[in-house]
DNA sequence: GCGCACACCGCCCTCTGCTGGTTCAAT
DNA sequence: AATTGAACCAGCAGAGGGCGGTGTGCGC
């Protein structure tokens, strides 16, 4: 409910519950209530914005927008604060949207989903999600994006020279995303209360990075040991054969000549040689004087 | 009644950061 | 060959800056 003390303020109020537009633009004959929206907007026309800015190039077309650019850009008076954190603002409806993010309001419901935002520009934006609308093209690839963010990120990445990069400080690791190092972080640099045990040996972690550098000590490591000579090996089975040589121990049996041998692999080398009739033995042929040879010595 | 100053709404933009799917190299 | 896990990548939402436009209070 509208109330004036004064009569010819309340005449004006009255006249935008009317059809009544009575000032008309020579230009594109659109009509306005008032003559200065009339003027305004003939200023849209003419490019006359008469406010300027003594400190920059812009101008404007009233005073109260040089007043608020000014304050946004060269005095940077906030006289809107908040009385829940030191945010303040140029707008006190920019306050009032703040605000929001302490009261958690969300006041602007999707029909859709039961996505709600707090302000209509995000509820715009996330109905681009339920449209398919992806309004923003790559001028490189022609890739097309729902957000002008997402696009620049792309360009940068994509199809930029000097793309920046972030080092982790911990190791040598360099990655393409600030987001992507958080995560790093996160994954391998981080405490983690429950204990990692190295596969190779007793040692126990509490950071995932330091275990995996730890096990790469292992990598090379010949760990199993000859207890009675000075052969060691990286595998468990390479030393189950290599202690037959100490045993004497000769598992596999010829069936044809019964000939006894340490390993698998000699058995069946031993038998296509000898008791195969369909074994076409190799022959390695010397590149300079033609003579051949049943195994590959090069020179 | 006019015009200035200010309040207010709305629109669009950028920056930021999280998330989950994909890719690819190491195991 | 299958599995694993770290980096890559696009999608998406939160927060805030900046400006266009309109309505209102009030001095002249």
């Amino acid at each position: 409910m509208y109330t004036s003390s004064r009569i010819s303020s309340f005449n004006r109020h009255m006249k935008i519950h009317t059809a009544e537009k009575p000032h008309m633009c020579h230009l594109c004959l659109k009509a306005f209530r008032t003559v200065t929206l009339l003027r305004n907007h003939v200023n849209t026309h003419t490019g006359t914005r008469p406010y300027k800015c003594g400190d920059c190039d812009m101008a404007f077309v009233t005073s109260g927008e040089l007043v608020r650019h000014r304050r946004y850009k060269h005095t940077h008076e906030k006289p809107f604060k908040c009385s829940m954190c030191k945010y303040a603002s140029v707008e006190a409806s920019k306050l009032k949207r703040h605000i929001r993010s302490h009261t958690g309001e969300r006041p602007f419901q999707c029909l859709l989903c039961s996505y709600a935002s707090k302000d209509t520009y995000k509820l715009k934006r996330h109905m681009r999600t339920h449209s398919g609308e992806k309004p923003y093209e790559c001028h490189v690839c022609h890739a097309r994006f729902t957000q002008s963010g997402t696009m620049k990120i792309h360009i940068l990445q994509k199809h930029s020279e000097n793309v920046p990069k972030y080092q982790c400080p911990h190791c040598d690791t360099i990655i393409a995303r600030k987001s992507d190092l958080r995560v790093h972080l996160s994954n391998l640099h981080t405490y983690k209360a429950m204990e990692m045990k190295c596969h190779y040996c007793s040692s126990v972690f509490h950071e995932r990075y330091a275990l995996i550098q730890h096990q790469k000590t292992h990598k090379n490591e010949k760990r199993f040991k000859c207890e009675h000579c000075s052969y060691a090996c990286k595998q468990e089975r390479h030393m189950t054969v290599h202690i037959r040589t100490h045993t004497g121990e000769k598992p596999f049996t010829c069936l044809s000549c019964n000939k006894c041998f340490r390993q698998k692999q000699l058995l069946n080398v031993h038998f296509k040689k000898y008791h195969d009739t369909n074994f076409i033995p190799t022959v390695y042929e010397c590149p300079k004087c033609g003579k051949g040879f049943s195994r590959w010595a090069p020179y």
